[in-house]
DNA sequence: GCTTGACCTTGTAGTTGCTACAAGGTGCAT
DNA sequence: ATGCACCTTGTAGCAACTACAAGGTCAAGC
């Protein structure tokens, strides 16, 4: 399989399937002999776990650790289960903030009721001091 | 005023006011005698404002939008509107996304009955191909 | 008057996770 | 043999800061 092969079949561009190869969160696939990468399923495999984790949201980081801990197979499961736990708790923290974020906002256009920016209120609203 | 004062003030880093300088997004402040730069109230309100844009997830364009607007006051209010508007809708998508991404963490977590990593499910469901 | 320490200056490089070239090599169809 | 899509490496860019490094300034304390 050629990169752009694997490309497609993860949605994953091929420039960033090399990055990832740079900074060993996929291992170097082998060569044809005119030096193209050359990909296995294991390849295939290792980056859709690579795609999906990122999609959750997990940081270049957090995937390695999980590429780590799933290669030890005879581990307790627990260390896994420990960083989706800390993953869920980050995302349930961003949504209570673009929570109140949103109520802002509406705040914000629901005090527009002028209709000239000299008496908009928003401009006023977004030079108050922090509370 | 010093710059650390104004840091203070805004919960700003000294080093990310310089940078808002070099973008343009603040006005260069005067200088001391020794160099230092010596800020007015009306950058106390400028940085106000901007921090507080930036922290209802405007972008750095967009913030810039908004202090050429706030500048031309009698322009019609729409164009802020607008703005906020679009923020809004962005900030929604966001929660909308995060959503469903906690209810698949969830999930996960869920699935996860094994205690040895071999037949650990989060592993597992991280290696299938995408929908 | 001299040192200590907190502050300030500029400039440059690092961060995260890619993305976008540029300049050239390869493979295959026409 | 020519075109075209693909591949290679290397380097630079994006947002929005953040973190130095190497040095200048200022007020307080001894």
């Amino acid at each position: 399989m050629r990169i752009g092969e694997l490309a497609k079949a993860t949605g994953t561009k091929a420039e960033t399937i090399r990055y990832y190869e740079r900074e060993g969160i996929l291992p170097a696939a082998d060569r044809t002999d005119s030096n193209y990468r050359d990909y296995s399923d294991n390849h295939l495999a290792a980056l859709t776990f690579v795609r999906r984790a990122r999609q959750l949201g997990f940081s270049m980081a957090q995937v390695r650790e999980l590429l780590a801990l799933s290669d030890s197979a005879d581990k307790p499961c627990q260390e896994v289960d420990e960083l989706v736990r800390e993953q869920l708790e980050e995302v349930e923290q961003k949504i209570v903030d673009l929570s109140s974020l949103r109520n802002e906002l509406r705040l914000l256009l629901r005090s527009c009721e002028a209709n000239r920016i000299g008496e908009c209120r928003i401009v006023e609203s977004l030079a108050l001091p922090f509370k």
